[in-house]
DNA sequence: CGATTAAAGATTGTCAACAATCTTTGTCGG
DNA sequence: CCGACAAAGATTGTTGACAATCTTTAATCG
């Protein structure tokens, strides 16, 4: 019953730098990476008493940190029996992508007359990095430069909310994307999708950037769609 | 040491209808009652131990339903320091009002060619509730009432996330308008502010609407900012 | 008198045991 | 064989005590 920090013994935790954080706020990211990377399938259940055992802290800590990520989205709880991974529908996908494209266009709204050198700089870095991870046929590394790569528009529109909604739903696209990779082998985006994207947001019209984004969700929608119905097991 | 529900005895929690729900949920609705009607102003230190007693329950569930407010942004909390309610800045203001022009014009987007005679009818209502409130001189209830009259178009746009989105926003603004009413006595909106929003809401041009509520929300920012800067206790 | 350090206080973090609730299983009667 | 009921199991909900950490205060030394 010992604890997971002091001299990194258990080996769970990826290498704390010896810097003392509470045990919630830890569980809650070794959890998080979990879910969003698949490890933990969706409509998996997720049981306190045997959680807290493998990570070897008590039931307290592990409940709060089960109680920030159902908040997050990334749980669902019924009281008094018990916890798993929400399960995204169909809907959900069409939910997240109809409000990404309304908070992209705004993201880049914000942006636009201050796009920065470094801005630019690190949109075809990342692009880069995008294209790396398909060449190294590394699918998980892939989603997560892909996500990246949209996420620098966010970060750099100076609108803490904003970022906040993003990061949500790019938890609900990383978890669902790694889920699906896992069970069905899906494989991640393509080597160019993304070239228009980088090419129009460097540009110097808006409105252009603007219908490219639009055009870019509906493509991202059908194909997220399509590779669901080709694999049945679908939910509610 | 009673608990609250079980015969409704403490008279703490408002008419629960003899069903069961867990403590920390229960709990959770008090405080977020409290801190968005500026019961708990801003900035207000939390005490577990204090507020537990005062509730007559235990600090883990009590813990639980701070976590929940920390993570909807109502609470702030520093590791074994203590944890106070949300201060809310002007720079918070600017990036709250810049996400609802947002938000709200996209919550027309999906809404306007579905628009139902039940939509047309509610919204009216809305505004006379509005209205009737600000007769009444209760403005607590005329903050609330014009917060509903905006969260029709989130209500009918059939995106959780987009609701959600709202409930956030709407949350910090209830709670930065109540607080300020209590501390300097400003007065709600105005008997006729909301007229051109339901005319233009309920009328042909999804253009003219778009207009109207970047004007509406540009009028809206600059009022809130106004009354701000003339009382002088604002914070970081 | 000021600055450093030590002690006291306040507050949150963690734990293990116990209680309440829901679900499943098994049993009994028809 | 089927349905109602009861018991057993599983899981979460709640509690009070104890530990760790931060802040404030007081004392000591220069």
């Amino acid at each position: 019953m010992l604890l997971l920090i002091e001299g990194n013994g258990g080996g769970l935790v990826s290498s704390s730098p010896l810097k003392r954080e509470t045990m919630s706020v830890q569980i809650a990211a070794i959890l998080r990476r979990d879910i969003l990377t698949g490890e933990l399938s969706p409509n998996a259940q997720v049981v306190e008493s045997a959680l807290a055992l493998r990570l070897g802290v008590s039931r307290g800590p592990l409940r709060e940190a089960m109680r920030q990520l159902i908040e997050e989205g990334l749980l669902i709880t019924v009281p008094y029996t018990g916890t798993r991974v929400v399960d995204i529908s169909v809907r959900d996908i069409n939910e997240i992508y109809a409000m990404r494209t309304c908070i992209e266009i705004f993201a880049f709204e914000q942006i636009w007359t201050r796009r920065s050198e470094d801005f630019k700089a690190e949109l075809i870095k990342r692009n880069q990095a995008l294209k790396h991870a398909i060449d190294q046929a590394d699918h998980v590394a892939a989603i997560e430069a892909e996500l990246d790569l949209h996420g620098l528009a966010y970060e750099h529109a100076n609108n803490r909310i904003l970022l906040n909604t993003w990061t949500g739903l790019r938890g609900h696209l990383q978890m669902y994307w790694a889920s699906h990779h896992r069970a069905h082998g899906t494989t991640g985006p393509k080597r160019e999708s993304h070239d228009d994207y980088v090419r129009f947001a460097l540009g110097e019209s808006l409105t252009a950037m603007q219908d490219e984004l639009r055009d870019h969700m509906r493509r991202g929608l059908e194909t997220t769609i399509t590779f669901v119905e080709t694999c049945s097991g679908a939910s509610a």
